[in-house]
Parts: C-alpha cells; structure tokens; sequence
DNA sequence: GCCGTTTGTAACGCTCCGTTACAAGGTGGC
DNA sequence: GCCACCTTGTAACGGAGCGTTACAAACGGC
C-alpha cells in the first residue's frame, strides 16, 4: 500500500482492520498524518467502541461486515462528492512548470514556450504526451506506458498511435525532426526524453 | 427549520426521515440545492434501498435506528472535522470576490468587472459557469461536472450546452477568442480554468 | 398577452487523432 | 556483403470531438 501511494494518487482508500501484519486502524492514522485522502474503514469489527475509535482516529466512514455491496457503492461515492466539492480540493495540476533545453512546459495552463519565447500551439493530445515525457525523463518508456500515461488507455495490438504522435511533436520541438535528439527511438523499446528537466515554480506575478 | 437556516449558520444537521409534513429526503434534497452543510440522516427506514437512496441525494452519512449516541457523536465529529480541514470552508464570508488576471467576480452581487475596470455584462447561466470555473481552477472539468457545479443538472446523452456557454463566455472575457487562453479546451477531456485565482474580501466602499 | 432576453438544440465545418499503408532503416543469419 | 525479416517514420484517409451559428423554446418584465 505505500510503494501504491507513493506511486499515485487515490480518491478513495477502503480498508480493512483485521489484517495479517499491520492493523488498519493504526495504517488509518498514519495515513492521516500525511494525507488527506478520505478513509473507508470496512471491517467485522462491530461493536460500538471499535467503530467509534475509527471515526475518532480519522477514519470518514465505518462499515461492518456483513455489508451491502450498494450501500458501500454509495458511501465511496459520498466521500468522491465531497472531495469534488471541496475548495481547493481534487487533482488541481501543480502551479509549477518544467524546463528543458530552453522550453517551458506549463501545466496550469496548457502551454508550452519555446526557447525563443515564442507560444507554440500544441494539440491537446500532444501536450498530454510531452507532460508524459517531462515527469519521466532519461527513462526508456515503453509504447504502453506512453499510451497509459498520456492517454490512460491500454494498447491494442497493432497500436501504432504513439508512433505518429511522437512523429507530430518532434515536428514541432525537435530542431531536426529527422535527426531527433530530445526524443529519442529506443529500437524495441519505446522512447527516451533526453534532456534534464528541471522543476521550476511559476512566477504569476503580475 | 428553514426560517433557522435563514437566521443563522450551522456546523452539522442531523436529519430524521420518518416526519410529520416534508419528510427528511425531500428536505435533504432542497437543502442541497442552496447549501453545502453536512447532514447526517437518522432514521428507523433502514432498508438498503433507503440508504442507498439517502446518500445518493445529498447526505453525508446514513445512521439507522436504534442507534448508539456515542456512535452519532462520534459521526458528528467527523463531518466537523472535515468542514474544519477544507481550505476556506466555514468561512465563506459572503462578500469577498474571486480575481482572476484582473478580473473581478462578484458572487455577492453576481458581477464581473474586467481588467480595466469596466462592469461588463453577463447572463445568470454565463454567470454561474464562471463562478463554477474559478471556484475550481487548474482541473480539467468534464462536461458533466460543469454542467453539475453550474447548473445543477446532469447531462444528456448528446448534451452539448456547455460547450456553447463557454463559447458565449470565452467572447467575453478572452482578449482573443478564437485562440482562448484563460478556458482552455481539453480533448476528450472537458476544459480547465487556467488562471490563478484569489480570493478577495470586498471592499464595500466607503 | 407581448416583446426582448436567455438558453438549449440542431447543424455545419474545421481540427485533431487513430488507423492503415508503404517506404526506409535497422538487425541478424548466412 | 547480401538478404529476409522486423521495427519505425510519415503521409493519407476517415471518424470523432469541438466551435460556432442559427433557430426555437423558455423565461421574465411590463
């Protein structure tokens, strides 16, 4: 569970308390000190003290067993509505861009600066796979993981799709399209992004 | 209860269904339409389906008779203590703004007041579906939360009315609209807000 | 009820992107 | 070196997503 959450984000964590090795009560509150991620305790342990610890430890709802498939369908939906609601709250991109041999990739607001200062129009589509490209640099990143990571789709077989995109960005990044030096093909592998990236704050002064 | 809710404000409601007059989830669902504090249903109609029914209409837990007051107690506490970790809940103080790239919108007086100062003129829904985008900057909203943050609704199958307010609203407030930068169009995706966005208290003038 | 405004829907045209096809380049066996 | 096979690059096509306009229905002020 930790290696998943240091990997991602998650909207919505059921847990269980009675478990071989640590227990979920004392996984709830350590997962309270660092985030903020809504906890769903399900769990065999009924009686009124057990469920009014869990609430009290930081757990958002507490369901025993046996439980309705629907009603806990419904009680991680509260939880998903809530933190759509919330000010502030949900996948907001970092108010950080990145750089990388002179560009600008802007998250926030979808824009990508060349070294010149020039706003080069990217579709949406390849902005999406250049942000692939930029939190995962100097890494081979296979075809799947591109298509997942860009897209969030798996692959189908014959899946030539990423090819043509990259084809389209190094059209637009690349000095050479030709001779392609950001990004690079790793023959039976996928592709490379090259450069070092560097994380920088944005300035939103004025 | 209404005229209490017109007096003053309330951290929690704990809601019974099983009422003479309105019953609790018509109640619960008129109170969602203007409001966001937590209610807890608390009710002897402790059949799955009313549960389910309960929480997909807007409440925030669902305790069924008998039921243990520690237990309650405890619930309550959770849904305090979530309004109390939400950046800026609680203290919705009525008359502050959202200012955005010089803009200023008004929610107390549903105005917009643009960079150089003028009031410019916007229709309830345009209204509505700005106030929906700055109160949820820098995420790619669908189609569907958009239409739910603006307008309350869900969307049909072919419903293409956001596009079209945001096209009317993109007219209005982007310097160029044919090439807009503050709503930007998310593919496959919806669209994201992309200005950073403060929260203001008003000046109410001398 | 009448008229202006607002808003949803339908329609058209443009852009984007996945698929396919084919050519070019790389790889390994001989 | 030569050849067959595999991988990759890119052009072209067509479908899907989107922006915009026009029009009709709904709404609100009088």
């Amino acid at each position: 569970m930790e290696s998943a959450l240091q990997a991602g984000r998650f909207d919505v964590i059921v847990l269980d308390v009675m478990m071989p090795g640590t227990d979920g009560l004392t996984l709830c509150r350590r997962l309270r000190e660092k985030s903020a991620t809504p906890v769903i305790m399900l769990t065999a342990a009924a009686t009124e003290t057990d469920r009014v610890v869990g609430l009290e430890i930081g757990a958002d709802d507490y369901v025993t067993k046996p439980f309705s498939p629907r009603e806990l369908l419904a009680r991680i939906r509260v939880q998903l509505r809530r933190a759509q609601a919330a000010p502030g709250a949900g996948r907001q991109v970092p108010n950080s861009c990145y750089r990388f041999e002179g560009w600008t990739l802007d998250p926030a607001r979808r824009t990508l600066v060349s070294p010149a200062g020039a706003l080069v129009e990217v579709t949406s589509g390849e902005f999406d796979l250049l942000l692939a490209f930029v939190t995962h640099p100097r890494m081979i990143l296979t075809r799947d993981q591109l298509l997942d990571l860009a897209h969030g789709r798996a692959a189908n077989v014959f899946d030539r799709s990423i090819d043509v995109q990259v084809s389209r960005l190094r059209r637009k990044i690349e000095v050479n399209p030709s001779d392609p030096l950001l990004i690079r093909t790793v023959r039976a592998g996928g592709y490379m992004f090259t450069p070092q990236v560097d994380t920088v704050d944005q300035d939103d002064g004025p």
